[in-house]
DNA sequence: TGGGCGATTCGCT
DNA sequence: GCGAATCGCCCAC
C-alpha cells in the first residue's frame, strides 16, 4: 500500500482558511508518533486573536518567515502548542492543530500523557503537544523532514466550523474547523456545515 | 523592571 | 461550573 505524499511547503503557501480545512483528515506523525488531524483553527495576521497581529517579536518570529514551519509557543506556563505556519512569506498567519485521532504510537502517547483513554490523548491543543513531545526545540522546524512526517488526506471529509476556543478577541469568526462527528475532538461542534 | 494575562488542563464542588 | 497551576511574553511605569 502506497503512503499519500507528504505536504510539502507550497500546500502551506496559501490562505490560512484554504489550508486549515484541507489539514482535516491528513496524518501528523513526530517521530513516528501521531493520527489523524480532526480539529483546527487558523490564525489570520489581521486577526486580533493571532500572535502576529501585534507585529514581530521574539516569541512569533517563525510566523514572519517562511510557510512549511512550526510555530511552537508556551501556553499558560504550562503546556506547549503546535502551529503551521501558511501563506507567503511574510504573512505571520498560522493554524492551531487542536485534536488528533490516535493511530501512531499509542504507547509512548500513554506514557508521555499519563491516561490510557485513547479520547484523552490529544484532544486538545495542550494534550496533542505532550503526547507528541512537542517542545520549543522544534519551533521552526521544517514540516516536510523529520522529525515530522505530514501525509496528505486521501478523501475528502465532512467539515464543520464554529467559533474558535479560549479567545477573548474576534470571538465570533468561524475559524475553527473540525472532522464533522469525530469522537477525538477538544469538544464537540454546536453544527456541522 | 514588575504586574497582568493568556490560542489550557485538571481536579474538586 | 469554577478556580488553581504556572511562567513566558509584553507593555506600562
Amino acid at each position: 500500500m502506497t503512503k499519500p505524499p507528504r505536504l510539502r511547503r507550497a500546500f502551506f503557501a496559501r490562505s490560512v482558511h484554504e489550508v486549515a480545512p484541507e489539514l482535516i483528515g491528513a496524518i501528523l506523525l513526530v517521530n513516528g508518533v501521531g493520527g489523524v488531524i480532526v480539529e483546527v483553527e487558523a490564525y489570520h495576521h489581521t486577526d486580533p486573536a493571532a500572535h502576529s497581529y501585534i507585529g514581530p517579536t521574539e516569541r512569533n518570529a517563525v510566523m514572519f518567515g517562511p510557510p512549511g514551519f512550526a510555530y511552537v509557543y508556551r501556553s499558560y506556563g504550562i503546556h506547549w502548542c503546535l502551529n503551521f505556519v501558511c501563506e507567503p512569506d511574510g504573512s505571520a498567519s498560522a493554524v492551531l492543530i487542536r485534536a488528533l485521532q490516535p493511530t501512531a504510537g499509542l504507547a509512548a502517547m500513554q506514557r508521555r500523557r499519563g491516561v490510557n483513554e485513547i479520547r484523552a490523548l490529544c484532544s486538545g491543543p495542550g494534550k496533542l503537544g505532550e503526547a507528541l513531545g512537542i517542545d520549543r526545540s522544534l519551533n521552526g522546524s521544517a514540516l516536510d523532514r523529520p522529525p515530522f512526517e505530514l501525509r496528505a488526506r486521501e478523501m475528502k471529509p465532512d467539515i464543520a466550523t464554529g467559533q474558535r476556543i479560549g479567545i477573548s478577541k474576534a470571538v465570533d469568526m468561524p475559524w475553527r474547523y473540525g472532522l464533522a462527528g469525530s469522537h477525538f475532538l477538544s469538544k464537540p461542534f454546536r453544527s456541522s456545515s
